[in-house]
DNA sequence: ATCCAGACCT
DNA sequence: AGGTCTGGAT
């Protein structure tokens, strides 16, 4: 870590900011009012604020205060937040008025642990409600804030979680006691107008003079791209077996492992020309192939895996082993 | 099409 | 740590 008055460099610099650019002067900034913070803080989240503005502007004039949106029914809500996207923010709002008018008597929660057990409020939102509305001392970590952190000092840990963990102990290392609020508003408006993904305008950027990307010459290297997953490929035949009934032949998978303890189609990862061995070995059924369907793939987090659903036919003398369940009763793993 | 990133949630 | 939703870049 570096020493701490670097860090506080950081902040008077840009405290001091006044920002030259045009575009950013938003219905929602310097209103000292924790619900319309609240509001456009969760429109802002993977929204830009040219799409923001309308909605925020209309959802206010609907529901001004708290107490309009606790009344609201979700279908009002949702009907506002029609083309926003990321709707589970408009059910995680209505659900939070539920919570303030329940827990808090239709009041803002003033204090950060409160904000923060709001649903759709996470670290970085609770802080930026702290800072902006009450001007109290919280850092924030959103997308913007990260890569103005993450060039300012060159932080590149590999893994992300250890990149997220020191960008969370430098936010609060420069985050002020003092003017905590302004504070707040430049780095979100710095990193959307000067310290942008691409094309960044250090020329005219207000922590130039310390910031380590740029003067080592590698601002297009930070914020470090994320370690990308290598997805290995794997194929496997799911065999769709249908006796002379129609009826379906599914297996409980093993409890451990991919979709344990769910239901499936038998899987076969073999040669295909060996399938009616195999399904005779572990079945003592006789089939007959009748297709086979275009494979697909699923992806995992660590894996692709490539499906080449099978179609076939069970000889009609050994129907007698299945075991009629309702469909309603089993879980299945994946649509078809 | 596919990959990637950014928020919160479990 | 992984899942989910979604828009934007390639």
């Amino acid at each position: 870590m570096k020493p701490s008055e670097f860090f506080d460099d950081f902040s008077q610099l840009l405290l001091k900011w006044r920002n030259p650019l045009p575009g950013r002067d938003l219905p929602w900034a310097f209103e000292p009012n924790p619900y319309k913070v609240w509001i456009s803080e969760i429109m802002l989240q993977q929204t830009q604020a040219t799409t923001v503005i309308p909605y925020y502007l209309s959802f206010i004039e609907k529901f001004p205060d708290i107490t309009s949106l606790t009344e609201a029914s979700i279908d009002e809500v949702l009907n506002l937040w029609t083309g926003l996207g990321y709707y589970s923010r408009a059910r995680n709002l209505h659900r939070a008025a539920q919570q303030i008018a329940d827990q808090h008597n239709g009041q803002f929660p003033t204090n950060f642990e409160e904000i923060l057990a709001l649903p759709g409020v996470g670290l970085s939102t609770a802080g930026a409600i702290c800072a902006l509305a009450f001007g109290h001392k919280a850092p924030i970590l959103d997308g913007n804030a990260k890569r103005v952190y993450a060039r300012s000092f060159c932080v590149d840990d590999e893994k992300d979680s250890q990149r997220t963990r020191r960008l969370w102990k430098i936010a609060d290392a420069c985050t002020p006691a003092e003017d905590c609020q302004k504070y707040t508003q430049n780095i979100m408006d710095l990193g959307a107008t000067v310290c942008t993904p691409r094309n960044p305008k250090c020329e005219v950027c207000p922590v130039g003079s310390l910031c380590c990307a740029k003067s080592t010459n590698l601002i297009e290297k930070f914020p470090a791209r994320k370690q990308r997953v290598i997805r290995k490929t794997k194929a496997v035949t799911l065999v769709v077996a249908l006796d002379q009934c129609n009826r379906l032949l599914l297996e409980r998978r093993p409890p451990a492992g991919i979709w344990g303890g769910l239901w499936s189609f038998p899987e076969y990862s073999d040669h295909i020309d060996n399938v009616q061995k195999w399904f005779w070995q572990n079945y003592t059924m006789k089939i007959s192939i009748i297709q086979t369907w275009d494979p697909f793939h699923h992806d995992f987090t660590h894996f692709r895996l490539n499906i080449t659903p099978l179609l076939v036919q069970i000889a009609d003398s050994e129907s007698h082993r299945f075991l009629e369940v309702d469909i309603d009763l089993v879980s299945l793993d994946k649509p078809l």
